[in-house]
DNA sequence: TTGATTTCTTATCATACATCAATGCATACG
DNA sequence: CGTATGCATTGATGTATGATAAGAAATCAA
């Protein structure tokens, strides 16, 4: 699978309505920035000043807990925008790291961007309130599941939302995600390859 | 303790910045509402048309799985809103229920009244990306104690964010707000007595 | 290529939580 | 009044997942 990038340009026509003048006034708003696999963007106890697109590569997001466990919140692969959105809103300290699970090149929005596209474009303000619902759909969907879900279900879910995820992101990461051990998500892979179970 | 009832108007001027003049054009989209504990207010399958402040009383939102097992999703007491967002945003039927656990007076809010409401008021349109805002920051905490905070911290943390639930709702429900059984619950409770552990 | 790390798997044992069943205890009800 | 109903507790037992440790496999670096 080739991992189909974008651009933000091409991303801001195609899903948010902006036109070829209105970029030309955005322009000056946007940056782009290459960063290695392992580049941190974001600390925990740092205020986050920028959401990141996704040209290319992957990105994570996550808190470390009292115990020193990493819990990821938020996969962030090309088209994806990713971000501590309380942290932006509210100026406050943020609770996540962001980093770089592979070599990426991203576009840094800061909220001025944000702010200047909604004056400028209805559809952008409608894209983006979109967006900030979906957001919290999404989050329903995933305390739903850990509510409810045994660890196989979760990971059956997860493979859904994020099929390349098996392919990009190492095994821990995505345990992680799940809210399990590696360990376990080795044996609930291997209950599911007895059950002849395939992903793709 | 009293459970302190403030009007919809009130709630509106005080926190929403809603002046006297606004109040009457907004009038006309207000409906109250009074019904008994146990009243179902949405249902599964259903689109979700309102959302609902709550004036007097307590209502719940859950879920129910393929077992049959209930999942709750939200309190909301005086002073809360409570709804099916992306039902109501995406028109979309909605996977919750939302019913009342005490009698319950409250205010039907339509798409209409907020639309009529950011239209006329900044103030009220900046409140409510703020709500916005704080609903993905209260959910993203949820999903963080989920991923790794065991059936006793997270029960700690309920009862912080949640102080006068002990009291009102029935532990039963705690306990599928938590995530666990009733059981279990009970069982953390007895282990918390026995560590002299006193929530009020 | 080789050796060094990192990741994944497997095995064993430990534990938190679920399940099932019985009991107690209110409150509601005929 | 007795009895039904709903909820909380308790005990016995089961099970999914965690912890730890070790080895296999993959990846990376030199």
């Amino acid at each position: 699978m080739t991992n189909v990038s974008i651009s933000f340009t091409e991303y801001l026509q195609t899903k948010a309505g902006i036109t070829d003048e209105q970029l030309l006034q955005l322009n000056d708003a946007i940056q782009s920035k290459t960063i290695e696999k392992g580049s941190v963007l974001l600390r925990q106890g740092e205020i986050c000043s920028h959401s990141f697109f996704l040209e290319k590569g992957l990105l994570r997001s996550y808190t470390i807990d009292a115990a020193g466990k990493e819990h990821i919140i938020q996969f962030a692969s090309e088209s994806w925008i990713i971000s501590d959105r309380s942290s932006i809103f509210f100026n406050e300290p943020s609770d996540f790291y962001i980093d770089a699970v592979e070599d990426s090149t991203l576009i840094l929005i800061d909220q001025n961007f944000i702010n200047l596209a909604c004056e400028i474009s209805v559809s952008f303000r409608l894209f983006n309130d979109r967006a900030l619902q979906n957001h919290i759909r999404h989050l329903q969907k995933r305390i739903n599941l850990l509510l409810g879900a045994s660890a196989e279900e979760r990971y059956l879910d997860f493979i859904k939302l994020y099929p390349d995820m098996l392919l990009r992101a190492p095994q821990w990461m995505i345990a992680s995600y799940l809210g399990i051990t590696p360990e376990s998500l080795s044996r609930v892979r291997k209950e599911l390859a007895k059950r002849n179970f395939k992903p793709y």
